[in-house]
DNA sequence: GTCCAGGGCCTAC
DNA sequence: GTAGGCCATGGA
């Protein structure tokens, strides 16, 4: 049997409740954890994220402020550090210089067109502007990543091997678009992953029948 | 010791 | 246009 999305969604809300995702203070500070959490375990960004609030650098003005070598000793704990403190560094001089300095006004305006402006800043790929959009501008960007694609081949909804904006149109033309949805899937997702899709041997009591738990690869 | 985590850039073919 | 290498910490 192949599950709808709407399904899948409706199953995942059922088992997990809402979750209520961006475990973050504030936009700006769900921008910097997208940032931070590229190919890296949440645990650690908390780490570095902890260090730069600590530091009272978690604000547009103190990343500006401060110096790059300096931030990357802060978020250390994160991983990559040296390339994500100049992606950090990147990303707030995108917001002082072309968005008058405003989280709004990097987020408003029509959804692609936000969407491709964020793309042109180095070290923002699809998904962390769709995180961006979503988690911190509240706009109806639906957020793909690794486990989405794991998940949904498993399933047979899609091929293994799809494309990231070919596997977003799939969800963003299936379902209606809302932020608060979107919002609500992706954590789902991942918590789903998080849970079972990691379990060896297969889990039980999965809500989409065990189809995608075997292990964290293929 | 090995694998993996809420990616993205750059270089070679 | 795409596969492969690189960036790097910390927990399982």
């Amino acid at each position: 049997m192949i599950l709808r999305l709407e399904e899948i969604y409706s199953r995942l809300l059922g088992r997990y409740g809402c979750l209520g995702w961006w475990p973050a203070d504030s936009p700006f500070e769900v921008c910097v954890g997208a940032i931070l959490t590229q190919n890296t375990n949440w645990i650690n960004v908390e780490k570095a994220i902890a260090n730069l609030r600590q530091a009272d650098c978690l604000s547009l003005d103190g990343i500006l402020r401060i110096a790059e070598g300096q931030l990357a000793v802060l978020i250390r704990p994160a991983g990559y550090f040296n390339v994500k403190a100049r992606r950090l560094k990147d990303f707030v001089s995108f917001i002082e210089n072309d968005c008058a300095g405003s989280l709004d006004a990097a987020f408003s305006g029509e959804l692609e067109v936000v969407r491709s402006r964020l793309l042109k800043v180095k070290g923002i790929g699809p998904e962390t502007a769709d995180s961006m959009m979503l988690y911190a501008g509240q706009r109806p960007s639906f957020v793909v990543d690794a486990y989405t694609r794991r998940i949904f081949s498993r399933l047979g909804l899609v091929p293994e091997n799809i494309g990231y904006d070919d596997l977003r149109n799939l969800f963003m033309s299936s379902l209606e678009s809302d932020a608060g949805i979107f919002n609500q899937y992706h954590a789902l997702i991942v918590e789903h992953a998080k849970r079972h899709c990691k379990a060896k041997p297969l889990c039980d009591k999965c809500c989409l029948g065990n189809v995608c738990c075997f292990g964290s690869k293929l």
